[in-house]
DNA sequence: CAGTGGTCTAGACCACTGG
DNA sequence: CAGTGGTCTAGACCACTGC
């Protein structure tokens, strides 16, 4: 019995929109791989399977939820898409984390002047700070908490080749990350967000940002180490769990004088 | 006979890596799909199919190619993934084009702080100026010319009600562009990249950005009446056709009192 | 070698658009 | 209504991984 590690197969809709007289208004028809992809993202979710780890292969998933593999296919092509799930041929697919060498810095768009990739070795971490407190009526409003919910606040700067590039406010609601504490994140090699997966179970999988130009007050110049109204990049990052859950509220100013903002479109 | 309109089959490698002896590195095994992609992606940049037209059906280009529907289905997938084309079903598949209501700004990812879409009402814009001249050499670079090439510098000004707030320089190779004037820029309703498309038959399809923020000069602040010193961002933005081909580099500061670069991570 | 994801096919049927 | 893209299936085979 594959009882193991599968989402309950819940309701599925495979009647393709019995609409007996249609009722009102959004007959809301979604095609069977939406439904699937609903399902494993609530697996995803609960935390069935771990980042890291693979999910069952297609064939079994077709096979549990009573469908071709041609359509668990294009539900699982989706959630790689979105960047939820990794697809490796010959091995499986499996849950993305940011705890692997290759998606280090996946948030972080500050690209050296040199171009060259995954930064010039790894960033050196200060942690200035970090308390708990009540939230700012600004910060619950990011958080989706009450003014006066428990969050968490870090601050830290982060540098590259022992120069101040990036100084970091990061607020986090209390609950989900109680026992947090500086030392703690002082401990911890790899990315924060990694640290956010293993110990606390929370993955950032979304966030939206930001982006101004504003002049240094006197203490980011002190923690950065630059001149008076030097301009810096203002980036207010609002990063979320599954379910667009806004999970942290990162407010970064990053010197750009031998570093940039990279972005791409289409 | 449906001649017009369809690309040269020229050689489809049906056989699957027919490898005999593997003679040396990188088998290049490419699927089907891809090669199919690849073709219709050389009738998109010869312009046999213009931009806001509808290319062949499924149906069509899968009997012309002599594969499945499937296999083009997949072709065609990626390049609406890749925005290069846009599926509306029961109407057909259409190359896209920035002369829609819907993505007028593809590329403009300011916003107000007011969060409203497609900005408060369309900008006014202003030509401040107009010339052809030789390649300076950090232009000749982004542009992959030779320095002392002939190029278009058009600068420009972007309000949004009646407050000045991007400052642009635009700089074009001369010879596609052969024929643009401030007047033509200035007659022009729409977007700069529209008048690219069904003057010059040069579609945008890709860009990259640096951003950094930095102080505003005299000029500047002439330009967009700010005070001096205040900080603007600076997005450099080098536009690619089709093919990678680099085709404008465009340097705008932005102000971001009331505004806001607006990205999104995944 | 078995097991995974990746490609390709052929056919049936559905949902949407427009004449 | 015919024509388009969208979904779903079942089956065959290929490419990659690791034992």
């Amino acid at each position: 019995m594959a009882s193991t590690a599968f989402p309950s197969t819940e309701s599925l809709v495979t009647e393709g929109n019995a609409n007996i007289s249609a009722p009102s208004v959004t007959p809301a028809f979604s095609p069977l791989y939406q439904q699937i992809k609903g399902l494993i993202l609530n697996s995803l979710r609960v935390g069935e399977w771990k980042p890291g780890e693979t999910i069952p292969s297609e064939i079994d998933l077709a096979a549990h939820f009573k469908v071709s593999q041609g359509t668990v296919r294009k539900a699982i092509d989706e959630l790689a898409a979105d960047n939820l799930v990794v697809r490796r041929q010959g091995k499986g697919t499996f849950v993305s984390t940011h705890a692997e060498r290759q998606v280090q810095y996946r948030f972080l768009k500050l690209m050296p002047d040199s171009g060259d990739l995954s930064q010039e070795g790894p960033a050196q971490r200060q942690i200035v700070d970090c308390r708990r407190l009540r939230a700012p009526s600004d910060v619950a409003r990011a958080l989706a908490l009450r003014p006066g919910d428990a969050v968490l606040q870090v601050k830290r700067v982060l540098s590259f080749a022992d120069k101040p590039t990036i100084l970091e406010d990061i607020w986090l609601p209390g609950a989900p990350f109680k026992g947090l504490t500086a030392d703690r994140l002082r401990g911890y090699e790899g990315p924060m967000y990694a640290l956010f997966e293993t110990e606390f179970g929370v993955r950032m999988v979304r966030a939206e940002e930001k982006i101004r130009a504003i002049s240094a007050d006197h203490l980011h110049c002190q923690l950065l180490r630059v001149e008076p109204v030097t301009p810096l990049l203002s980036v207010e990052r609002i990063a979320f769990t599954y379910h667009d859950l806004p999970m942290e509220l990162r407010r970064g100013l990053y010197v750009t004088n031998t570093h940039y903002y990279r972005n791409e479109l289409s």
